[in-house]
Parts: structure tokens; C-alpha cells; sequence
DNA sequence: CAGGAATGATTGACCGTTCAACCAAAGGAG
DNA sequence: CTCCTTTGGTTGAACGGTCAATCATTCCTG
């Protein structure tokens, strides 16, 4: 079957990946991890930019966060499930991280990880717009808010990444007292 | 002369890899940008590793932040020069993004962004511990503190690479409110 | 003339991509 | 039911090139 092989090989391209890095991971890797001909990754992904682009996207489809409930709510159970997240899904955050410092260089897969970083932030500018609007508040920082908590959020993962140590649990929970409070209406204090 | 030749093939490092970026620099190139044998890079830098490695402790070493002024104000001062340095600086930003990424899977150049960022926060935790002394507060939530603002600059670091439109300024602005908020004594208020 | 600085040819390996050929299954035609 | 054609998934060798690292050699200075 068809497309049984093409997911084959983006599992064994994942595999490979994480095991090895971006730069360090040939297509005759994939190929052998995958049990299948070398020529044939090239028959399902024009190239290997193409083909990385591809399992990131198959794997990050599995870790989305924050889903469901609306308002505060929802804002609390995203940062809950933010730090799940941090526990488990090293290799997708791997993964992802490395391809933001490869996109700077190279146009293909900068602009897949302009796409995916848009959309990541555009959902959390959308709890943010739902905090606010919940407090009755001007909707108008949301989108400074949620530049920076995006960031924070992408800083801790590398954080964890570099050092397994780093108390991510506690950087979430600082994080979202701090975004919540910064999401008051002016004048009625934190 | 030795260290003079030793700087030449650094800055043409760091010229080539802001131009090409890690992967598609290759010794040959480093060596044709300074001017000198392939071999010379080799004979100063025992591996591409350690010589990029060298290169961001070199660069990185112009673009400090938050020095001289003490307590709350320095923490402004900090914010304020790390808007500038969102401005300018940007191939020092990415070569600092791409290696934390290669750093993932390859334990020399791991090692040395290791060292790096842990320099790095210690140095926001530093500012956190001062403005908790000068408001006679508790310094214990210093270090989580630190670790988001770390964080949070890190991310838009990231955003400003890959969308030169994103506003770190409002960014950076937003930070510092949250952040000094969050770093009031309990029950005061923001 | 000794020794550090500098050369650049060489080594041995590896890369992404292309391509002609192979093969199993499906579809019609007789 | 059989033979022939078409299709498209699959193969692996080959292409043109690049790479980091080594080393015998030459240069130059003190």
C-alpha cells in the first residue's frame, strides 16, 4: 500500500532525526532505518528539506495544546497542558528547535517554520483575545501578550532541552501568573 | 603575527557563517573568505566545532547587557539595551539560535552552549536577586523568575529572526512590566 | 639555522539527487 | 480463462560534487 510506505518512512525519518540531528542525518539513513531503496524517499518527498518539513508536521499533529474550553479556563488548562507537554515529546521539541536554527539559512525550510511559528502564535494570541475579552478588557494587548508568552514558552522548552534539570513545571506556572496578571484591565492591580 | 592571523579566520568564520550558516560552511570557504590555506584553520582551531564555538564567544563577547547600574534600575537599563541590541546584532542572534540547535546532537558544540546560556541566566538571575533585595522582598522566586525572562528574551529573539516585522520593542516593553510585576512582594500589587 | 607559521595537495569518506530498469497487480480484449 | 498492456511502487547503481582532516613541505623571522 501507498501511503502505508510514505508514512513508514516519515516515522523512520523522525527516528532517525532525533537520533542523530538534521545535519548528521543522510537520506540513505532514513532509507535503511525505513527497510526501503534509497531512490524511493525521493519518490515520495522531492527533497530532503521537503521530507523534514513533512515530519514535522506528522509529529507535531500528535502534541497540540489547549483545546476545548473557552476564557480563563482555557488558558489555565493550556499552561497545564504546556508543562505535560514539556515532560514528554522531547524529540518533536528537539526536532522543532533544531529546524528554527536551520530555517534561518535555508528558504525552504525557513518558510515552513515561518508557517508553523505563525500558527502556533496566532493560537495563543487567540487564548489571550478570550482572557481578555472575558474581563471585559481592551483586546488590543493581546497580541503584545501573546509575542511574549509564545516566547517564554519557547524558551523554556530550550531550557529543558539543553539542561533535563531545569524545573520546567515551576517556569510555566511563573510564566502564567505573570500573563495573567499582565492581562488585567489598567488600574485594578495584579 | 600569530593571534592577528588567530582573529582574521575568526571574523571570516563569522562572516561566512551569517552568510551560509553552519551547515553549508565548509573550512574551505572560512579559509578563501581570510585569505589563507585550509590548512592554517586546522592548525589554529582543532575542529569546525571548537572554531565556531570560538567564533560566538567572540562575538558574543561585543554584545553584553546590563552592566554598572544596580536594583530596579538596572533591570531598566538592561531591558532598554536589549531593545537596542534586537536592532542590530542580528548575525550574532542567529549564529546564537543555529548552535543551540546543533548543539542537540553534537556534544562539543552541546557543551559549549551549555556553558553559554547557563552564563547567560545567571546573569538575569543576578538582576532578579537585586531588584527582590532593593524591594526587601523574599529572593527565592529569583531563579524562576529569571528562568522565563531568559526565556521570553530567547523567543523574541527567535520571532525577530525569522519575521524582522515582529515588534520586539512592544515585546521587550511588555516583558519588563510583567516581570517586575511578578517580582513584587506578595499583596502589594501591580 | 632553528622552529613556529603557513601552504595546498591528498585522503578517504559521504552527500542529495537522478535514472533506467524491474516487478506485481489491475484491466481489457479476444 | 488467457494473453497483453498499463500503471505505479520499488530498486540500487551511478553522477557530480563536497567535506573535514592530515601531512610533507616550504617560508619566514628572530
Amino acid at each position: 500500500m501507498s501511503s502505508d510506505t510514505r508514512e513508514k518512512i516519515l516515522q523512520a525519518a523522525f527516528t532517525v532525526l532525533s537520533r542523530q540531528g538534521y545535519e548528521n542525518t543522510s537520506i540513505k539513513d532514513i532509507a535503511e532505518e525505513a527497510g526501503v531503496a534509497q531512490g524511493l524517499v525521493h519518490y515520495y518527498f522531492k527533497s530532503k528539506q521537503l521530507l523534514v518539513l513533512a515530519v514535522l508536521e506528522y509529529v507535531c499533529r500528535k502534541v497540540e495544546v489547549g483545546g476545548g474550553v473557552e476564557g480563563e479556563a482555557g488558558a489555565l488548562k493550556a499552561f497545564e497542558e504546556t508543562k505535560e507537554m514539556m515532560r514528554s515529546s522531547r524529540d518533536t521539541k528537539a526536532l522543532y528547535i533544531q529546524l528554527i536554527g536551520v530555517g534561518l539559512h535555508d528558504p525552504v525550510i525557513g518558510a515552513g517554520v515561518r508557517e508553523f511559528i505563525g500558527r502556533d502564535r496566532a493560537h495563543v494570541e487567540d487564548i489571550a483575545r478570550q482572557v481578555l475579552h472575558e474581563r471585559e478588557a481592551d483586546p488590543s494587548p493581546a497580541r503584545g501578550i501573546a509575542g511574549v508568552v509564545w516566547a517564554a514558552i519557547l524558551g523554556i522548552i530550550v531550557q529543558k532541552l539543553v539542561d533535563p534539570e531545569f524545573n520546567s513545571d515551576e517556569a510555566i506556572d511563573t510564566l502564567a501568573v505573570m500573563s495573567l496578571s499582565a492581562a488585567y484591565p489598567p488600574g485594578q492591580g495584579g
